[in-house]
RNA sequence: GCCCCUGUGGCGGAAUUGGUAGACGCGACGGAUUCAAAAUCCGUUUCCUGUGAGGGAGUGCCCGUUCGAGUCGGGCCAGGGGCACCA
């Protein structure tokens, strides 16, 4: 609890022992004990009715629930709830994505084994997700760490195998000499281990690969059929994915490479640059690089300098160009009589294109920065529209736009298009060493997914290494390849290396010793197929594929946009693999995709600059900007509102607020005061708001229950009763609306807005038989209405509304579609395009008719100030307008 | 550098997709109730002007399209995000 309302938990507690007030903590408790005695939520695959899945993002179990999760598996829970009471047959089930780093190091810290810390976290925030009250099947639950879950990983990790999906190759790792182990990109913060502090080093270790780029173009082009995505994350994935077109074309050394090759073949977008061409570069880890420095010391050294250099964002930023001249010479495609030089370079990545290049200094900024460093020559060949041919010049910019080329003999006057492919026509047809000196090539940034992790804490791989056979597959009788509970965590380095009897195994097809990989799998392989997998939970085959295909693809799937690119990409990887294994028969898994906001809270900062918490500090009363240290009273800085984190402590534990407030007011608050994809700001005014808003429903209903229940006829409406029914109904069409948009907080403010006429209603008194049953009637709608944030809090209502039943089992409310539409209605009236007033006219009045209504009208005849109107636009049912 | 998104009161945000800008909530202010407080209830709350009815301006800035623009188009400015030696 925040101790700037310090008073707020014995303020609440105070408010529950009054008699007549709603008590969150107990009937919260009351209603999930009834759900779940009566199995609401459980869903089978056998039910008829149409399937609805939906599905939030699954939990890593760190320890303690977070405001993030409340809001994730709040808006989750708005949808199954909803799709429910639509008649679907709803699957919302909730598990653990149990693997991974953070358990390692609470064991390296606080010698607890991984697994006991793992499964005692999820015991804890199981506990606190019930106390949330979401309608979740938890007879599905799993954790990705149960040997059950893994061992159909492993098992599916085979038929990948099989099926060509997956591979062994030496692949460039940062590796931390001190952790040994190896490290993210992102891990590496300023060329050193994030956790050891180490220099990084760039090693070559073996590892395992899923063969993503199978599917480079599929996953591109399907991006299109993800109609239910947020344009932002296929963006993210198109770029991602990085498609490019060009071409490969080979360059005739003068004499051939210390490799034997005559030809060097380099990729490039911009074949019509080539009259442009100044050098070539290879990249370090060339094999003609490699091969020339093994009798030239000085490139030896210089390439070795270009491995230290790291991968790192910074480090790519801050490093120079730099190269070194082979001495090789090739000759120019297109003028046999150009020799170009051959450099190694420090900036070609040797894993895109052919880990070669030509350059055209004049147009690409990289060559141009070399060009320059070296002295090479720099021919501009793209001339700029206006520019002059005999004048124009490349300083220190590379010139990369539009234009018409020149300085290139057969190509000038041409468009950048009509180069491209008059370079790619002549090239193709030209045959050196029996085959075309260039061919037309599709490349992508994607590449094979590196999955092996040098942890204990993860999925093994399920292969055995065997001096005769190599590489082994482990037996599917063999599985699962059980992690071994008896390990330590006293050295560095993976455990399983150590272990001293684990990795001995025979090998499965000779019979003798033989070792196990050590490896694991990629925590995120483990959640590439959970969603499958939480069809079918309890099945010895990774899945049942009629379970899958009827469930599968979620409709709704709901979490955060930090996972856009990866986990996302990842899993619609693996249900393509999925698919071509016989696993499930679909390609994309997740219909729809919603990401959610994060929620943020003001920071605070002490005055020696330490961060505080906001139960660490106290406003000053009636003042909400400034604030003092409840520990010493000095003031407190108030910074900005950031992402609530526990490194600058401005977090808010969700257990502290659905005690002292309840869970429906928890919920109601993180949908209510932002738009989901938005941040929500946390505030303690705002949650206080929304714990008067409880209080208020139910003080509303209690006075409506104390009416006689309604007969199921509507009895004749006076004005006041009429004018409740159609706010009723209007809501009802709104929210209905909205909930299936995913705009909660209009949902929200739509039924603010009912409360309000509701309250209005009481307040002029329920006296008439016609008010209590309109009144009545708005309660149950109202009820309905707001389940899916609230659901205790309405099966309370419910019940005091003498309903016997369930709402988390009744129907969605039927609409009268009747009470949408009034018999007269006020219209807007404009005089050049400038609201004046309004008439209030019969719905079905004929524009005639409302012209004349409008030009009687006295504010009309005042601020036309005596013009007679040119014109009168009359929008049926929207606004008038008059031209004057 | 490339790609994308967002700018509306003191604050979070609505606006039927080109038709009454500011719904709803928070905060603030005034009042009722109370011995007093809490809670609750009733009001006011975009800005300027006016005692008032009213009048004027207004959705980051400029220009345009339109009877009519927060919404569409063009050009700026500001903030945020993604990718980044990708040839």
């Amino acid at each position: 609890m925040c101790a700037r309302f310090a008073g707020a938990s014995e303020m609440a507690n105070l408010m529950v022992t009054e008699r007549e007030r709603y008590n969150a903590r107990d009937v919260e408790a009351r209603w999930q004990k009834v759900w779940d005695e009566k199995d609401v939520f459980k869903t089978s695959n056998e039910d008829p009715r149409e399937k609805y899945y939906v599905l939030e993002m699954f939990p890593y179990p760190s320890g303690r629930i977070h405001m993030g999760h409340v809001r994730n598996y709040a808006m989750g829970d708005v949808v199954a709830r909803y799709k429910r009471a639509r008649g679907f047959n709803v699957l919302h089930p909730m598990g653990w994505d149990a693997f991974g780093m953070p358990a390692e190091n609470a064991a390296m810290q606080n010698n607890v084994h991984p697994k006991d810390w793992t499964y005692e976290n999820i015991a804890f925030m199981r506990g606190q997700l019930k106390i949330m009250g979401l309608s979740l099947d938890w007879s599905r639950e799993f954790a990705t760490c149960d040997v059950e879950y893994y061992t159909q990983q492993q098992r599916l990790f085979l038929k990948f195998l099989e099926a060509g999906l997956v591979y062994r190759k030496k692949s460039k790792v940062n590796w931390d000499p001190v952790d040994m182990t190896v490290l993210a990109n992102e891990q590496v913060i300023d060329g050193r281990g994030w956790r050891s502090g180490a220099l990084v080093e760039q090693r070559e270790l073996t590892q395992w690969f899923f063969k993503i780029t199978d599917y480079s173009e599929d996953l591109l082009e399907a991006i299109d059929t993800l109609d239910r995505w947020p344009e932002k994350v296929r963006l993210m994935q198109k770029n991602w994915i990085g498609k490019s077109e060009g071409l490969r074309v080979r360059f005739e050394f003068t004499a051939p490479a210390p490799t034997g090759d005559k030809t060097l073949e380099i990729f490039t977008t911009r074949p019509d640059t080539l009259f442009g061409a100044s050098f070539m570069g290879l990249s370090p880890d060339h094999p003609i690089s490699v091969k020339l420095a093994e009798s030239n010391p000085d490139l030896a050294v210089f390439i070795e300098d270009c491995r230290r250099i790291g991968t790192s964002a910074e480090a790519i930023e801050t490093a120079e160009k730099k190269g070194m001249d082979t001495g090789l010479r090739v000759k120019h495609p297109l003028d046999a009589s150009i020799e170009l030089p051959v450099y190694v370079a420090n900036f070609i990545l040797m894993d895109y294109g052919t880990g070669a290049i030509f350059a055209c200094p004049a147009h690409d900024q990289r060559d141009l920065d070399f060009a320059r460093k070296y002295g090479l020559p720099v021919k501009p060949v793209v001339l700029p529209k206006d520019a002059d041919a005999a004048t124009f010049d490349v300083a220190d910019i590379a010139y990369t736009d539009d234009g018409t080329i020149f300085n290139s003999g057969f190509l000038d006057g041409l468009s950048i298009a009509e180069a491209k492919e008059t370079v790619a026509k002549k090239l193709e047809a030209v045959i050196i060493d029996g085959s075309a000196q260039a061919s037309r090539q599709v490349n992508y940034r994607l590449r094979d997914w590196g999955i092996s992790r040098q942890r204990y804490w993860g999925c093994p791989i399920p292969v055995i290494h065997c001096d005769d056979c190599g590489v082994v597959p482990e037996k599917d009788e063999n599985l699962p390849v059980k992690l071994p509970d008896d390990i330590n965590f006293d050295k560095p380095g993976n455990p399983l290396d150590r272990h001293a009897t684990w990795r001995h195994c025979a090998c499965p097809k000779c019979g003798k010793p033989a070792r196990r990989e050590t490896d694991t799998m990629d925590t995120f392989v483990d959640s590439s197929w959970y969603f499958a997998r939480f069809t079918a939970p309890h099945a010895d085959q990774p899945t049942e594929p009629a379970a899958a295909n009827g469930w599968l693809a979620v409709d709704q799937y709901i979490g955060g946009i930090e996972h856009a690119i990866l986990h996302l990409l990842y899993s619609r990887f693996f249900t393509r693999a999925m698919q071509k294994v016989g696993a499930l028969n679909l390609k994309e898994p997740f219909k729809g995709l919603f990401t959610q906001g994060m929620v943020t809270h003001e920071t605070y900062k002490s005055t020696e600059g330490k961060w505080l918490s906001p139960t660490e500090i106290q406003f000053i009363e009636g003042d909400t900007r400034s604030a003092i240290e409840v520990a010493t009273g000095a003031p407190v800085t108030i910074g900005s509102i950031e992402k609530m984190s526990k490194s600058k402590k401005n977090t808010v534990d969700p257990t502290d607020i659905i005690e002292t407030y309840g869970a429906d007011t928890a919920r109601w608050f993180v949908l209510s005061d932002s738009p989901p994809e938005r941040d929500v700001i946390w505030t303690e005014e705002g949650v206080q708001g929304s714990w008067r808003f409880v209080q208020r429903v139910w003080r509303l209903v209690g006075e409506v229950a104390a009416t006689p229940k309604r007969s199921t006829e509507a009895p004749q409406m006076g004005d006041a009763a009429l004018e409740l029914r159609r706010a009723t109904h209007k809501t009802l069409a709104a929210v209905s609306r909205d909930i299936e948009g995913l705009g909660f907080n209009r949902a929200v403010a739509r039924i603010y807005e009912l409360v309000n006429q509701i309250g209005k209603t009481v307040h002029n008194g329920l006296g008439d038989a016609d008010t209590a049953w309109a009144a009545r009637e708005a309660c149950d709608y109202l009820v309905m209405m707001m389940a899916p944030m609230m659901p205790h809090l309405a099966e309370e209502c419910w019940t005091e509304l003498g309903h016997s039943g369930l709402v988390a089992e009744a129907s969605w409310p039927a609409l009268d579609e009747s009470l949408l539409v009034e018999d007269s209605i006020v219209l807007p009236v404009q005089v050049n395009g400038k609201k004046k007033g309004e008439i209030t006219v019969a719905r079905d009045a004929s524009t005639a008719d409302v012209e004349a209504a409008t030009v009687a009208q006295e504010f009309v005849q005042r601020a036309l100030e005596g013009r007679a109107p040119r014109k009168i636009i009359v929008v049926p049912q929207r606004i008038v307008n008059v031209v004057g």
